[in-house]
RNA sequence: GUGGUUGUAGCUCAGUUGGUUAGAGUAUCGGUUUGUGGUACCGAGUGUCGCGGGUUCGAGUCCCGUCUUCCACCCCA
């Protein structure tokens, strides 16, 4: 009984064209992470689950794919665990290892583990996936690749200034024009806290804020005071809820706004210096948008907070994401190591161009060339011709069976390949092969430089 | 984790108020054409109708469970 193939949820396979796609964008983006003087390392796919957990938060924890020890792990388990069916508990028993989550994580370990190797500043690039046990749906997969760029060891604005230009220079190649980038600040985020003596629910706060564009005015309100931040507080906030006009006019009713907060005024500080800067140096395809909301779930974040959103009518969560973090390495035990980084997510940008049909001039890998097949004789003889095509670069294959013609032909006009040769005992003979263009139908007999003539000036 | 949605041939999909042997297009293979593809014509094969249970004389069709798909929430790239 055969057993009907199938993968797991969230998880895809990808066909010829659609790796040929997806390597376009990853040189892209490996380009420019170059350019911008980033280096690439790598990480293993599984990390010691004390290396991951807690540090996405509890619904982080949730999605961390575990890896169920070998041999007979339920031995070493605890029996009250076990019938008390405490699964939090009994996870840590029977599970040290688990997928990564994202690379910004596995990056603070590399730091810490090799920190007297490194030259600081370091910049790093990485472009490998990521798991998560989410439940998919658009844009959402449970395995998907991150490339993302870090920089530890400098506190400077300017790093943050140079992610913006990163994010315009590769969406700009990748022919993505209209992105936006929104930018806030963390701290800007706790000094409204602060004002509003909401301190101590700073991720509530932000959490319920960054759905105002999708939830509205009211149903953040609601959600606030859900959570039970004060009717009174929300007030204070409410200017927010329809903050609008220039980024200037934004962050000077910011620092109106923020003037008992000795934080929350750094944060505009900081935000100000960044936008500045953009403003005179200028984007190419993406705008630069300070947006008060962007508050992003991750709560390592500290100073500048980075998110892209796919151009206008593009239904899709965001394509980018980033952030400055002061003391993600401190929990392994190094301070004082700031950084700053930022992450695409591949897969959706390919959605992306997808959709507004960016990747038109794709073709199907190929070769160039096919020689038929008419027996080992002729194959042989093939093959040395093949041999030479290759060494000149040229894309050239044997039809490994001797089918019949019509059948080779086929799949030489199925696979779109651009050129057939023909070789059988009249062609040995003679010294020469017979060359078919396959668009044209036309045939010719010519030489070995002849036949490599043609196909290269193709 | 919550709510909804989807599943029939390799692929895209029909299939009536439950009723005989579940169909079409496309793809595949063979032939018209034994050294010539794309077009045309002729022919062939293909399905545990997602899986498991139930109702019924009878289930692709109705009910329940489960898995999968897609969507929304939560969260996030």
């Amino acid at each position: 009984m055969a057993q009907k193939p199938s993968i797991p949820k969230g998880t895809r396979d990808f066909s010829p064209i659609e790796v040929a796609k997806r390597d376009y964008i990853f040189g892209t983006i490996k380009q420019v992470f170059q350019t911008f003087g980033f280096q690439p390392i790598e990480t293993p796919s599984f990390e010691n689950s004390s290396t991951l957990m807690g540090k996405y938060g509890e619904e982080g924890d949730r999605l961390i794919f575990k890896i169920l020890n070998s041999g007979d792990y339920l031995k070493k388990a605890d029996e009250t665990l076990l019938t008390e069916k405490q699964s939090t508990k009994l996870t840590s028993q029977i599970s040290e290892k688990a997928l990564r989550y994202d690379l910004t994580v596995p990056f603070a370990r590399y730091v810490v583990q090799h920190q007297n190797e490194l030259e600081l500043p370091f910049k790093r690039f990485q472009i490998q996936p990521v798991w998560r046990a989410d439940r998919p749906q658009k844009g959402r997969f449970r395995e998907f690749y991150q490339c993302d760029a870090d920089v530890v060891g400098s506190k400077s604005l300017w790093q943050e200034i140079e992610f913006i230009q990163l994010y315009d220079t590769v969406f700009s190649k990748l022919g993505l024009v209209g992105t936006t980038i929104k930018i806030n600040n963390r701290k800007i985020l706790s000094g409204i806290a602060e004002i509003i003596g909401a301190k101590d629910k700073l991720i509530d706060f932000t959490v319920a804020l960054d759905k105002l564009d999708k939830i509205g005015a009211e149903g953040v309100t609601k959600e606030m005071l859900g959570k039970g931040i004060s009717d009174e507080a929300i007030e204070k906030v409410a200017p927010l809820f329809s903050f609008n006009g220039s980024s200037t006019e934004k962050l000077n009713q910011l620092d109106e706004m923020l003037a008992n907060s000795e934080e929350g005024l750094q944060g505009v500080k900081d935000l100000r210096f960044v936008v500045d800067k953009i403003e005179a140096l200028g984007l190419e395809s993406a705008s630069l948008d300070v947006d008060v909301t962007l508050a992003r779930g991750l709560n390592y974040y500290t100073g500048a907070i980075f998110e892209v959103s796919a151009p206008e009518g593009v239904k899709m969560g965001s394509i980018g994401g980033g952030g400055r973090y002061d003391d993600l390495t401190g929990i392994f035990g190094l301070k004082n190591m700031s950084g700053v980084g930022i992450s695409f997510g591949l897969d959706r940008i390919y959605l992306v161009l997808e959709e507004l049909n960016l990747f038109a001039k794709f073709e199907k890998p190929r070769p160039e060339v096919v020689f038929i097949n008419f027996g080992d004789e002729e194959a042989f003889y093939a093959t040395k011709a093949i041999k030479a095509l290759r060494t000149e670069g040229v894309k050239a294959e044997l039809y490994p069976d001797a089918a019949k013609m019509k059948k080779q032909m086929n799949y030489a006009n199925k696979r779109e390949i651009p050129f057939v040769v023909i070789v059988g005992s009249k062609e040995i003979e003679a010294n020469i092969y017979t060359l078919k263009n396959m668009q044209s139908g036309e045939q010719q007999e010519c030489s070995l430089e002849e036949l490599l003539q043609v196909v290269i000036n193709s």
